[in-house]
DNA sequence: AGCAGCTCTTAAACTATCTTAATTTTTATA
DNA sequence: TATAAAAATTAAGATAGTTTAAGAGCTGCT
């Protein structure tokens, strides 16, 4: 078989031939042109998407016309709304491709079957989420103990696949500060 | 059964009696007096510590001897370094009991043991971590988009059980602002 | 290839937040 | 209950970050 998904899902649980096969045709691949929507904020957030190819942004937009980017996902990464998909309701953000993206679609209905169908999916979801929190845990500790510039240290050198991918605009969205001040902090 | 950790593990899962009581024997008690540590910045990172009464604060304290809360623990919450626990290794925050506290133990090795022998634990702690995610990804949020001033107002909307159980200064290093300026927002 | 629209940079004036230090108020505990 | 320590407040001067505006450089699109 041949989807990215599967060695995904294989980091830490194992899945038989008849499996996959049952999961290639429950997961619809969907394609993004580049500036699409794979979600827009205020709508239900029925799907949780895997990024076979390609690089997406989440990010909310307030009254005031601010953005602030909660994730990229690049290629491996799972996206959605995770507040709006896991209790089915309003998605507070938007999720737009950054580039041309090829995603498997994995609804809230069919993943509660997997849970209670073939139960080693409650273990690779429980992985993770835990790594999930790890990562969130530590970006908020980040934004209340670091300077800007260290933060934009970090993340340039933990996620250089995703800056490669990305403006210094969506950056400073990232990190929560204007793209001038960024700018200021990068001439030092 | 008497403990709260029942009604907690409850919320998602059900136990037989012969369950409880294995977890009974499984978990130590653990008792600390106010300004005690569970565990210490450095030290690795052993336990998963549920709250059965009193109320804890994790932090960090950097080189420079600045002090970020990264959270508060009160009764019916889980505790502890998450990255460190999950990996084994050290310590990034110290755990401090902000009055007496009676907390259950439970440890890397058992918690193993759980995920396999009752595989509902996976279940379990995969809604805990899905949860926690969802927690840490809105403050990391709050934090790149509001001002000191809503993040306040929504911490003691959302949280006032842990509200009176702390000072403001402990609420100013968990917002990521010095004491000082925190109440010259509050005096507006 | 060329235009239109982004992005990036720079700078000045403005606002938010920090630092330091002194004073008052509250709290823990001998 | 008295006292010492910690927390909260206030204020002045310093630093970090925003806003606005303008110009230069890229990039996507036809």
């Amino acid at each position: 078989m041949d989807l990215h998904i599967f060695s995904n899902i294989q980091k830490h649980i194992s899945l038989s031939e008849s499996e996959k096969l049952y999961l290639r045709n429950a997961l619809p691949v969907k394609e993004l042109k580049r500036k699409e929507l794979v979600l827009r904020q205020g709508q239900i957030c029925r799907n949780l998407y895997y990024v076979e190819s390609g690089s997406l942004r989440a990010f909310n937009l307030n009254d005031d016309g601010k953005e602030s980017t909660i994730m990229f996902a690049i290629r491996d990464w799972w996206v959605t709304d995770m507040n709006g998909f896991v209790n089915q309701k309003k998605a507070q953000l938007s999720i737009e491709a950054l580039e041309h993206c090829r995603l498997l679609e994995l609804s809230y209905d069919l993943l509660e079957r997997l849970y209670t169908e073939i139960p080693k999916f409650e273990r690779f979801f429980r992985i993770l989420f835990q790594n999930a929190y790890i990562r969130e845990q530590q970006r908020a500790f980040h934004n209340i103990a670091l300077s800007t510039e260290q933060r934009y240290q970090y993340f340039i050198d933990k996620y250089p696949d995703i800056v490669e991918k990305i403006t210094q605009k969506q950056i400073a969205t990232y990190l929560g500060v204007t793209p001038e001040f960024l700018s200021a902090v990068k001439k030092k």
